[in-house]
DNA sequence: ATTATCTATAGATCTATAGATAATGC
DNA sequence: ATTATCTATAGATCTATAGATAATGC
């Protein structure tokens, strides 16, 4: 019992743990998103990581590769939810695919919005450009093509060709991860709140029809309660 | 007669300047554009910088404070042509303010996907957070309030409280600068296609009923064909 | 004399590695 | 013996400055 205090193998650390309760190597992700995030990923030191997280700079590698680990693993952790959701209201085909377009964009907003970080902030860093991030870009567009795979089932979406579906799905992605622009800049929005607005926008840029705009969010919330 | 040819003062350059025809503080900003883009602000180095310019890392304290000064030119110069136009349309009360908010969305998914490289992403270097670039920070808040106007005065925009009205702008201003993204991850698009497809969506966000939107985006195209 | 450039470099980092150390576990 | 940490540092930059240089201008 009493697995917190004192009890640690390894030579004591130079300075105190921090109080968050944390285990090292997840202290260590929540220093890299707080200074990646505001900061930038290269302008970001690994002595600066290390130093939030309550360590020094070289005990960093016992826990990562390298700096470029710390940042795959963090963008890892961001997008999986996201894209599990939306394989989730894919595949809920009872319910309408207005509804469901409505909770993933619901659904992905809070998630952009709930945490202690911007996390989605990361997607906007240039050096994830790198192909070292493939694997983080492929969730990415998989998590695109269930907006189009939604989007294309609506009513209004039917209505569309190919071409003009692709450009209504990139501007419906957009205005999504426009949520991390919009926390940037103004960090005080209730999530819940910014969420509902951004998913009702969403069914707009659809296409659907101002009169059905109550019912079909009254659906998705209700898809949101009931999906595990 | 012949400014073009070796009538240049100064020490001759160790590489031949490049063809581009550009003067050199003009080709500095250039080579910046495309780096500071791509690869990010401090994983640029000057010295990468002059190069791709035609002349040596120290060379370009000639034209240029420090490597800051660089970036805040080139932020100057993307968001005052953006300001110019809003101001403008703001100011056209004989047209409708659904028309005027079509041209103002149109304009800027333009001026931003126009350019040769993607200037605005810029915005979303984490650098560019800081103090030290203000000045670009305030024009920026005037073109969202140039946004925030037009919605007001939109019929659908006029019956929302301040509340409403706020968030609705920060997603019709996050749906506008939602391009870049677009642009980074697939830069194929025609902008000519995008700066209207976005338009369009913008004025679904606003609220603005289906039937009306092939009529104002008429307008609105007619209001940029008139504007200088 | 003025200008645009160059070469050289000081001083300040920054990442990652080598190897020591101080705990606990057995 | 194993583990988590530490100290120290090699090697590689990177920005900005000092001061020289090779043109043109007058």
């Amino acid at each position: 019992m009493n697995t917190r205090s004192s009890r640690r193998v390894g030579r004591p650390r130079a300075q105190e743990r921090p109080a968050s309760g944390l285990e090292p190597r997840e202290e260590v992700l929540a220093a890299a998103a707080e200074l990646f995030t505001t900061h930038g990923y290269t302008a970001t030191t690994t002595r600066a990581v290390a130093e939030r997280a309550g360590l020094r700079q070289a005990s960093l590698y016992h826990y990562f590769d390298g700096k470029e680990a710390i940042l795959a693993a963090l963008l890892e952790g961001t997008v999986r939810p996201s894209l599990e959701v939306a394989h989730e209201l894919v595949s809920r085909t009872q319910a309408s695919p207005e509804a469901r377009l409505w909770a993933l964009c619901h659904s992905d907003v809070a998630l952009l919005c709930g945490g202690p970080h911007n996390l989605g902030a990361l997607y906007l860093l240039p050096e994830v450009q790198t192909e070292r991030f493939a694997v983080f870009h492929r969730v990415r567009v998989e998590l695109k093509a269930a907006y189009g795979e939604l989007l294309a089932a609506t009513e209004p979406g039917a209505a569309l060709d190919a071409e003009d579906l692709a450009l209504r799905t990139d501007l419906l992605f957009g205005l999504t991860e426009s949520v991390i622009l919009i926390r940037r800049a103004d960090p005080g929005h209730d999530p819940q709140a910014l969420a509902a607005a951004t998913a009702d926008a969403a069914l707009r840029v659809a296409g659907v029809p101002q009169r059905s705009l109550a019912r079909l969010r009254r659906e998705g919330q209700q898809l949101l309660a009931a999906g595990a």
